[in-house]
RNA sequence: GCGCCCGUGGCUCAAUCGGAUAGAGCAACGGCCUUCUAAGCCGUAGGCUGCAGGUUCGAAUCCUGCCGGGCGCACCA
């Protein structure tokens, strides 16, 4: 069910009144579906079908238009049942359905089996004026039904800057959020700050490497375990003097200092915060912005972990076992493996190939064991459903995780993983370095900086996050103008540009009454707009935020034809009027878009 | 060897939880600015949806097996 809304509606340019609708869009598919639910329980009365739960079947929009605005495959579906050809059940089914319907023109049964559902130029007509009052919220539902979402994002280790590949994740995820929002749903991003590991050592210890040269006055080579990159110079300048001087004072006697020095300790935390600082800033850029930072650090602190280990104990998930070697030819060589016993999580019970270990060696937990106390945690604040947006070098993870949080919770399908493709960056044709132990490597911040945010945003969503995506430095900066967001955003400038126009020529608006349109683009093109909510709302159900990209830019389309062919400002002021309207409606639905897109809809370029 | 993802015109990708004649963009070729922005539009050409089976009214989509590419595979994250 949509919202409902309120809105004036003008018939006729009558005067104005106000009900209740539901979406527009949403409106006529639950009409349809009442009308072919009554259908079939017509033709079961008849004694055709059985009073057995029956196979779902379903409305939709067909790709043809002489197909209809509606079609449903009920008959289709429901023929084997009722042991008779799909089209003679769906002459049943039609022959029960009453004469006289307001909204729809005719139907028929088509094809297969198809039934067929024809709109009114009429109800056409309205549609544009629902758009028109339901402003910006046109494309809202309340499907979600203020079901609590966390979405988690991004959560780059705070060990350097974030590369494109981070990118194309807070992209996703930040579009994915507005998308389930305006669906209705309470939505809570956070970002995982990985802040307890050994890298995070790796970085501080980086940093006093370069301290050590500093004062020593000399260019040390650098070791690999120790992140090259310039920015732990940055780090390293932006100390705070008592720091740097205590840092020193710890570097100029020996023996070096361990991790438990108080020195380090404040180090490490200075380190990560510029580092997290570095990366929010680089998300405001983006206009990216998050609930929560949550510390991995601090859920060790607070025992979140025993507490976790402590449940899956007393479920008797946990045992000690040794795992066997993996077989085969993996590029990693295997010889150095040592079978040993430790506690593992019984995942094998949920599915997950082998059962995973909870802790190191040397006593400390495993990321896995983190992942699990963090997981519960994120469980126990409340949230209904769980969405993690991972890179895909992360793809081996998502079985643990799951079995982790079924195992905890008794639960199935809380958890859905969201795995975003690799970023192939290449400059002329020649592959970029990406990794950030690389050293030289481009990172996000100058990407946004040389091609912008709004295209950045947008070709991250033209392609499913399943598909890898090739991002081309050159390409994005030299053509630019081939970005398909300049296309959509041209199409929303163009309108602002005829509404100037009018104001200029001093002509006068008109009625703005749709009704008086009868084209078949005219009419195309509001048959589109009502796709949107549907558009909206499947890409917040199947997690799929390039929808909404490829919706615009086939909107921007259509209207870029239309606006070839027909002259908006035509010198009739009723046909003026009701062109305007339907631009109107067409803007606004550009303008809702892109806002979902977090993408910029500019009134002149 | 195992798991996950992907194979769709020359290139990059879509295709409404199985629907009717598989669609765009780029590249190629030919047209359209004395009227609202040519960052645009119109037209032409291009396909055995990797291969082979299966499921059913119907498959790019689901299942099985191959082929090819990517990611991952105790202890790091």
């Amino acid at each position: 069910m949509g919202p409902t809304i309120r809105f004036n509606r003008r018939p006729e340019g009558k005067e104005s009144l106000i009900f209740e609708f539901h979406d527009p869009g949403e409106h006529m598919k639950d009409l349809l579906k009442q009308w072919v639910d009554g259908m079939v329980n017509q033709v079961r009365a008849q004694g055709l079908l059985p009073h057995d739960p029956l196979p779902a079947y379903r409305i939709d929009r067909p790709k043809e238009r002489h197909h209809g605005d509606f079609s449903t495959n009920a008959a289709m579906v429901l023929a084997r049942i009722a042991r008779m050809k799909p089209r003679d059940l769906a002459e049943r089914m039609l022959a029960t359905l009453p004469r006289d319907q307001k909204d729809i023109e005719r139907w028929e049964v088509a094809g297969p089996g198809f039934i067929n559902f024809f709109v009114t130029t009429s109800r056409l007509q309205q549609h544009v004026h629902e758009i028109i009052d339901a402003g910006t919220r046109y494309g809202q539902s309340s499907l979600g039904q203020g079901v609590k979402v966390m979405v988690e994002f991004v959560s780059a280790n705070p060990t350097g800057p974030m590369h494109v590949g981070h990118g194309r994740g807070a992209v996703t995820g930040d579009v994915l959020c507005r998308l389930l929002t305006a669906t209705g749903h309470e939505v809570h991003r956070e970002y995982y700050i990985n802040d307890a590991g050994r890298q995070i050592d790796v970085l501080a210890r980086s940093v006093q490497h370069r301290c050590r040269e500093r004062m020593e006055g000399v260019t040390l080579s650098t070791p690999d375990e120790f992140y090259p990159g310039e920015y732990v110079i940055d780090i390293l300048e932006a100390m705070p003097p008592s720091l740097r001087q205590s840092l020193e004072g710890s570097l100029a006697n020996p023996p070096p200092l361990d991790t438990n020095d108080t020195t380090m300790t404040a180090l490490t935390r200075f380190a990560v915060n510029w580092v997290l600082e570095d990366i929010r800033n680089d998300l405001d850029r983006l206009d990216i912005h998050f609930d929560q930072w949550f510390s991995e650090r601090e859920l060790h602190e607070q025992g979140g972990i025993d507490h976790a280990l402590k449940i899956l104990r007393a479920k008797d998930l946990i045992h000690d076992g040794s795992l066997e070697k993996p077989k085969g030819g993996g590029e990693r060589p295997q010889d150095q493996w040592e079978t040993r016993r430790q506690p593992l999580f019984r995942a094998t019970a949920f599915g997950d190939d082998v059962d995973r270990p909870l802790q190191k060696p040397d006593g400390t937990y495993t990321y896995f064991a983190a992942d699990i106390a963090y997981h519960l945690n994120k469980y126990e604040r409340g949230f209904d459903r769980l969405v993690n947006i991972w890179g895909a070098d992360h793809g081996g993870y998502v079985k643990r995780v799951e079995a982790a949080l079924e195992g905890l919770t008794g639960k199935k399908d809380i958890l859905k993983v969201l795995l975003v493709q690799m970023v192939n960056l290449t400059r002329n044709g020649q592959p970029v370095r990406m990794s950030k132990r690389a050293g030289n490597f481009v990172t996000l911040r100058d990407v946004v900086e040389q091609v912008g945010s709004d295209a950045v945003r947008f070709w991250f969503l033209t392609r499913a996050s399943a598909s890898q995506l090739d991002f081309d430095l050159d390409l994005a900066v030299a053509h630019s103008n081939d970005n398909p967001v300049y296309y959509v955003q041209y199409a929303h400038a163009r309108i602002c540009s005829i509404e100037r126009q009018l104001e200029e020529k001093g002509l006068e608006r008109g009625l703005l009454d749709a009704h008086v349109l009868e084209l078949e683009a005219e009419m195309d093109l509001i048959r589109f707009l009502n796709v949107y909510p549907e558009t909206v709302e499947s890409a917040a159900v199947h997690l799929e935020p390039h929808r909404i990209a490829f919706y615009l830019q086939d909107l921007a389309a259509m209207f870029h034809t239309y606006y070839n062919s027909t002259r908006i400002l035509d010198d009739e002021p009723r046909i003026r009027g009701g062109r305007l309207a339907l631009c109107h409606a067409v803007r606004q639905v550009l303008t809702n878009g892109l806002k979902l897109m977090g993408v910029k809809a500019p009134e002149r370029m």
